[in-house]
Formats: structure tokens, sequence, C-alpha cells
DNA sequence: CAGGATCCCGCTAGATACTG
DNA sequence: CAGTATCTAGCGGGATCCTG
């Protein structure tokens, strides 16, 4: 059996992923990137319209309520996952600026829906929850 | 200031939700369906190609690994704000079936992709992990 | 300004046992 | 089969204090 370019290794190894499967690192990037910060992140840098780098300051003014602790995770882990990058300009004080990458913004496409459809069906799932309430009590 | 129709004053509030509120009920829908388990139980459902009816354990089954815990509260959770229906056929032994509503199936368009976006730039992601590992270490 | 480091509470998710 | 009930360990996440 004649050794594999990487590119073959990874046409295999892609269709093989589900995240149906316990052990599958999929499923474990899903439960990564299937997190309300990381949608509003994402969103916030997907701007409206066009893609935009935003200071850390700006995105925590954004995020409305969001601590330093879970933005900070937020930005390094997707960071680490190769979806935003971090610019430091060594200013005084320090300019920080984060930007979604090629792939950062093919997620934000998929992401940005999760939130609008929240955003359009909340009134639909706030009567539904009314219904169910009064009917199991 | 004449009194609004239910429809007017929905027409209204639709407008206002915005998931970057930290107030918002939309931020906590958001919070709601980003869920990994709520990301497989709906892809499940949505099936391959059409959605497809399916009983507790036929889901159970299909999700590896999730806990009767977890299934359920996530069912419940799913059956509460609309998006799946539940239909108890009274067979010895009882007989549950679970299925996507109009609500649902489009959270489902949504929330598949998701799914699909994390099995498809895994490698990516893991190449990018490495790298950033190696560049931090 | 943009975090790092700690402390600590609460709730969640898992494991286990039981039931109509 | 399709759950409910209970317990608990663990950690997510906020609050607080500190720094280059």
């Amino acid at each position: 059996m004649p050794t594999k370019t990487a590119a073959q290794r990874r046409a295999l190894a892609k269709v093989s992923y589900d995240a149906f499967l316990a052990g599958c690192p999929s499923r474990q990037l899903l439960d990564r990137i299937s997190d309300k910060w990381v949608a509003l992140v994402l969103a916030a840098l997907g701007g409206s319209g066009a893609p935009r780098s935003m200071r850390y300051s700006e995105l925590s003014r954004q995020l409305a309520g969001v601590s330093q602790k879970m933005l900070t995770q937020t930005l390094r882990s997707l960071e680490r996952d190769g979806l935003v990058t971090r610019t430091v300009t060594p200013t005084v004080p320090v300019t920080v600026a984060y930007q979604l990458t090629d792939l950062g913004l093919s997620l934000q496409d998929v992401m940005r829906r999760i939130k609008e459809w929240a955003e359009a069906n909340m009134d639909e799932v706030l009567a539904s929850r009314d219904e169910y309430d009064t009917r199991v009590a």
C-alpha cells in the first residue's frame, strides 16, 4: 500500500467525520461552536453587510453583559481554531484588533442565521411556551 | 393613541428583538438553541433529504452517547418551544414519536449547516490548533 | 486598553435506580 | 419502551483584583 499524500488522507478522513458519533472530533467541535458567545462574536465581526475589524472594547460593548473572562476565552478559542485573527498594535496603551479569517467568515454565514432566526421567531416561540405551560398546568 | 391589534404589536415587537442586548428574550432563546444536542436532534429529525418521525429509542441510538436525561430534557424544551411535536400511541408498551413542526423545520435548515460545517472543516480547524499550539508553546 | 490570575458559587450533565 | 427521580461531582461562568 503506497503512502498517501496529506491531501489524500484529508479527503478520506473528511467523509468519515460524523457528529452523531460520540468519539468523533466533529462532535466536540460542534459543541464548541454551538455557543451563544461564539454566535454573537461572529455576528459582530461579520458586521451588517461587510465584515469589519473590531477592537476588544468594541466587542465588549456590543455584546452587552459579556464578562471579560468569557469574551477573552471565546476570542482565544476562535483564534486557536483559525476563525479569527488577533492583531496587536504596540501603541500606548496597546491596541488589539480582531477580525474574521476566511474560515471564520464561512462559519459566520451560518451562525448569523441562528441569531436572526431567534430574533425573527421569538414571538412564535413565546406563544408556544404560553400554550404549552397552560396545557401542562 | 389607539389600541393596536395583536398582529400590530407583534410586528412592532419583532424588529426590537436584538440578541446583542443582555435582557432581550432572543438572547435567552439564542442560548437555548445554541446547543450540541439541539443541533443533533434537529439534524436527526430532519433526516437526509426528507424530515421523518422518530421514536425516542431511535433518537437515543442515533445520538450516540446522549444520556436519557439530556435527550428527554432537550426534547421537552423543543416541544415547549414549538419546534417538535410529541405523539403518544397507547400501545403496550407505549410508543412515542417525535417530529419537526414547520417552525422546527425552519430552524433545522439552519442548524443542520452547523453540524455540516463542523464535519466539513474539521481538518482545517485541527491544523489551525496544531499551528497555534506550537506557536504559543 | 486589553487582558491575566483567583476565588467561588450554582447549575448542569452524567450516573444510577426505579416505574407505568 | 419511554421515561421520572435523585444524587453528586465537576466545571462553566461571574465577580474581583491586579498588570504591561
